[in-house]
DNA sequence: CTGTTAGCGCATTCAG
DNA sequence: CTGAATGCGCTAACAG
């Protein structure tokens, strides 16, 4: 009982200390998977991320390590790609009682697909790019309002006298949700939305989109990509054209990569703080895992930042 | 005994498929803990790293994670921060009977370390930058000889007709080694090596060693970085003092971070071709789980490539 | 070849 | 308050 960090005051501090010591001594250490049998808790956590080797995620991950280091759970790190097929088969994976709990960014299951899952005891965490509600199901969410962030954005371009402001963006994600930030605000503001939307969104994709912005004779005075590797392609095609950034052409991106600070010149874009945010995430898990299980689930909401660098 | 994933000539296909049917209709699954504990295997993997959010270990996960993945076993991830007394609480973490085995990256922890480990039966594949000979405990070694990419690098450079080639490093880590092939290949080439050490392995600490090279008098037509990171630093410091790149003063760096490519103009760089190491040091570990347990370790060579950008 | 049983190491329950 | 007995769900060994 000592051993498993249970608490007694019918056991003295002295009492306690010779057990631990005694322990140590004999190299004694409880079995996981025994003690998981046996409480079924198996002291272990999901954490699931489209991709593990695009930047935007490790950081992320470290967030949440953070937390569940700290209250003896181990992270199992799983991978789907976004892809449908692998995140159902993480829901399966999952069921199998492999785990205590899931945090992760799911880009194509939507809240019923968890209710299995939840219902069979196994808390979610789901980390979102747009505003939720919180449904009936206990499924927490917790979110970066991603359109707020594209209209802060495009404010930002119009306070400092834009007006033909292009945007690139590819498909699927969180992606369509900043294009409509982005077109509400320049409307608003009185301009005219240019959007142009490519299948990859990495730096092949912007530089593509860019070139087609180019060709297209709405002569922009900024560019706003939906993300970090989009914005890069877009710097490479103007620079290429040997168009100078921000002189005649401001860029800005969305994720704050560790890249966007290094390149030439460095970029202005959209902090989540993922770090925190996977802090957070993590919290409401351990929170959930200590109690309510059952509760209808929380959404809440977390912020960004615009970060100016030299591009704009 | 079908469910496992056993085999047996006595169980007709047909059989085999209604069991499997009737299993999926009632949604019936193995408790893996069950398993685990009648079994001794967890069917876990621990992969270690000093630091998720670097962004060179992520590639190496992922090589990891695509041969575990096929073979049913689940990743654990684990960050170090390259200290050692994380690196000593993974140790004793991992003889707590959690993983079935380890591979990963380790700065501090030698040889010796992992022998208790090992010889509970938990095999170790590490990642290392140096060459290795393989020793009596049965740890799998699996290396790059930074040391030989080092003086690829300096070669390349003597070879363009640079002389005075100045070479920045962070201390510890794997830095050392590169530093060395440095020193023995331009001295061979018949230059004068000038090496500045400083603390962080970062932009940051590439950007003052940068500073310092130049306020030594060594007027150096190359800068060799030690890593990318470090290399970006170097690149940020010339470019504000308005020196040209590769024109006035050539950059390299070392690991080809996803960065490497982004920034102005894009780094020439070594890769270690991460992936497939991670792949081929899982493959080491899965080989080791079916086999030989006891038999004395091996250390395989993985190649590095020489990637030209035009820093030089 | 099919059906039964013991026990992996723990946490919990019940008797002492 | 301490000690022994039970069973978590499974696999492996054994008997029929």
């Amino acid at each position: 009982m000592v051993l498993s960090g249970g608490t007694s005051p019918s056991i003295s501090t002295e009492t306690h200390e010779r057990i631990v010591k005694a322990a140590a001594e004999l190299g004694y250490t409880p079995n996981r998977f025994a003690q998981a049998l046996r409480t079924s808790r198996t002291m272990t956590i999901a954490c699931v991320v489209p991709d593990i080797s695009n930047p935007f995620y490790p950081a992320l991950m470290r967030g949440v390590q953070s937390v569940t280091d700290g209250e003896n759970y181990d992270l199992i790190a799983f991978n789907t790609d976004g892809t449908p097929d692998r995140e159902r088969h993480f829901l399966a994976w999952a069921r199998q009682g492999r785990v205590d709990g899931v945090v992760g960014v799911f880009f194509t299951l939507r809240a019923s697909d968890f209710r299995p899952l939840v219902e069979s005891g196994v808390p979610v965490v789901r980390i979102e790019s747009s505003k939720k509600q919180g449904g009936p199901i206990a499924i927490d969410d917790i979110y970066v309002d991603s359109r707020a962030a594209a209209e802060a954005v495009t404010n930002y371009l119009t306070s400092r006298g834009h007006t033909r402001i292009a945007m690139v963006a590819g498909r699927g994600g969180p992606q369509g949700t900043r294009v409509e930030g982005y077109k509400a605000a320049l409307l608003a503001a009185g301009g005219t939305p240019h959007v142009v939307i490519v299948d990859e969104f990495s730096e092949a994709g912007g530089l593509g989109a860019a070139e087609t912005v180019l060709a297209s004779g709405y002569k922009p005075t900024a560019i706003f990509a939906a993300n970090d590797l989009m914005a890069i392609g877009v710097m490479q095609a103007l620079r290429e054209r040997g168009i100078e950034i921000p002189g005649e052409i401001a860029v800005v991106g969305f994720d704050d990569i560790s890249a966007a600070k290094l390149v030439t010149p460095p970029l202005t874009t959209v902090t989540q703080f993922q770090r925190d945010m996977g802090v957070k995430a993590a919290q409401i898990l351990m929170h959930r895992l200590r109690g309510p299980r059952g509760e209808a689930g929380t959404a809440i909401e977390m912020p960004f930042g615009l970060i100016e660098r030299n591009s704009t």
